[in-house]
Order: C-alpha cells, then sequence, then structure tokens
DNA sequence: TTGAATCTTGATAAAAAAGTCAAGATTATA
DNA sequence: TATAATCTTGACTTTTTTATCAAGATTCAA
C-alpha cells in the first residue's frame, strides 16, 4: 500500500498555496516550484488535476498566479486524496451486494475486497474531518486531533 | 493510495493455500494458478516473496507444493501486508525527530508525512489483531469484528 | 536409472506511472 | 501594439512496476 508521487506533491502543493490564503497572495508555478522543488514543469501537470477538481484557481497573465478556490476550512483533505490518487476500494465493485456488511468468503477474491473496504473505511473516518486548515497552521496541530500515542518526551 | 498488484495476488494466493490447511494438503502452483487466474509464471513469483518472507513452506519434486508455514491463527495479516507491499509511512523518515508527537507544519513536506503517519496508524490498528483465520472461515466474518456500521437490511 | 512433476532463479518483455518538453493562449504594462 | 510573464495542453521520454520466459534443481516412482 502506497502513496503517488502526485498524493504526495499534490498534497504539498496544495498546502503551500494555502499558507497564502490569508495574506491573499497568488503564487506562481516557478514559485511553487522552487519553495517544493519539484521541476516547473511537473508542478504545472499536478496544479492542473488540483484546478480541475475544483480546489484552485488560476489567472492567466502577468499578474497571473494559483488561489485556493475555496478557504481552507472548506476544503477536505479527503476530496483532495480522491482527486489526486483515486480511492482504495470502489464501491462500484460490489454493487450487486448493496446491502453487503458481512465479510465474504466465497472466494478469495472476495475476501480480499472485504478486507480492502475495512481498511478503505477506516481510513476515511480519520480523513473525513480533516481540512486544509488542519495542515496549515502551526497552533493547530494534526495530531492532537486524533488519539495518537505520545512519545515518552513528556520529561523533556 | 492504491494497493498493489501483489498485495493483492499475494493474499488471494496466501488465503486460498490457507484454505486447505485443516485438510494438511500442499497446493501447487498450476493448482493456484487455476484458483485464482494468475499465470503460472507470476504465482510463482509471488508465492517466492511470501515463502521468503515466512509465510509459506515448500516442497519441490513430483509431490511438491505450498503449505503454510504456521496455522492461518498465528498468521498476522499486518505482517503478510508489509512483506507484500511496504509501508505507507516509515518510521525511519522522521529518525531525526525521535520524540516527535505532534505535527511539523514547519515544512509543507512534514504536514503531509505527519498525514500519512496517521492513515498508517489508523490502518495498523484495524490490522493489528487480524489473522488469517479470520480470511477463511465463512462463520468467522471480519465485519463482525470491527464496528462496520450495517446497511438497513435487518427486514430483509 | 530414467522420466515426469514439481519448485527456483535470473533475465527479458510489457504495461503503467512519473516526469519532461515544446508550442500555444492569456493578461498586464510600457 | 509589442513584450514579458504567466497559465494550458498534448506529445514525448524515462523510470518503475508488473508479468513472462527459459533454464536449472529437486523429488518421487516405476
Amino acid at each position: 500500500m502506497k502513496f503517488s508521487a502526485q498524493e504526495e506533491y499534490g498534497l504539498r502543493c496544495l498546502i503551500r498555496i494555502g499558507k497564502y490564503f490569508k495574506v491573499k497572495k497568488s503564487l506562481t508555478i516557478p514559485e511553487i516550484s522552487n519553495y517544493e522543488g519539484i521541476s516547473q514543469h511537473n508542478v504545472g501537470k499536478i496544479l492542473r488535476v488540483l484546478r480541475l477538481g475544483g480546489f484552485l484557481d488560476s489567472e492567466r497573465g502577468q499578474l497571473g498566479g494559483y488561489t485556493l478556490s475555496a478557504s481552507p476550512e472548506k476544503i477536505r483533505i479527503i476530496d483532495v486524496l480522491n482527486v489526486l490518487g483515486g480511492r482504495l476500494y470502489d464501491d462500484s465493485f460490489c454493487q450487486s451486494h448493496t446491502g453487503m456488511n458481512e465479510i465474504c468468503t466465497n472466494t478469495t477474491e472476495c475476501s480480499v475486497r472485504s478486507l480492502w473496504k475495512i481498511i478503505q473505511d477506516s481510513v476515511d473516518n480519520v480523513l473525513v474531518h480533516l481540512t486544509l486548515q488542519d495542515l496549515l497552521g502551526t497552533e493547530d496541530n494534526v495530531f492532537s486531533l486524533f488519539d495518537v500515542a505520545p512519545s515518552n518526551n513528556s520529561s523533556n
């Protein structure tokens, strides 16, 4: 199970642009390329996906660049990741069993699909309330939103 | 975020072999190929990974084939998936922040890494108690082990 | 010992993903 | 209008993943 390069870079670009939302500054492809260490061509390609996904607005011309299409707290990370990298488990797979809520072990394939669905549900539960805003600020940190066991550094 | 073909096929092959554990029958590459619709060459390649990972024993010769190296309830799915597909987030990445328990939003890259780690933790929590046995039997179904919201088909 | 059935391994080929390139379109400013 | 800075798009190349192939090694049974 891996994240694609497009998910990694796409999220980084979106966060970068999001950091400038408050000051209403748009970022250009060369600027993002410099910040993130991704080639300009590749940034252009990735931003296209985010723009078509509805997360970014773009403006051409000398004063052009990219801005968020909505405020950071309105942009859900789950939606962004679905656009950038697709989903682990697609519900259309088991359309014939719309009410399915038990694992199907009749075939090995179905066992595996059920497992994928469980994992997908787990990830969805983590992401469903997470917005871009949660990935921006230094005071609002993400781990505090979840029950991640802290390392034993409370005495440091 | 996607599963690799090796994870999908590897798990299917392992489940298939596991179904014959009770009757102490070993399965050959051609048999598994027929059952799962995967080419013999590909089955051989995938089983090699599972064997090197310690989940399968193999025997050559006319009566040869593959068997589980341990009983299904001893084989943890989390270990199998780690061997077949690697991990989403590798702890070695943030070795320099061994005590890190807050999201690092100083750089976009660190925000994203923190997110990957959260997702990895979520998946681990789902998988940590799941064994191959849970994917085999028809009476032991996986969904019942977790709180997956049932569809409204209780009256059907 | 011979042959058939099996697993084992490294090399090769095909497919998919990732990244690059070049030409074009738009906008602001002088 | 002319120029410079920008985004836009489709084609191309490279890299990685996936799948196939071929030769070899092992085991059993006649």
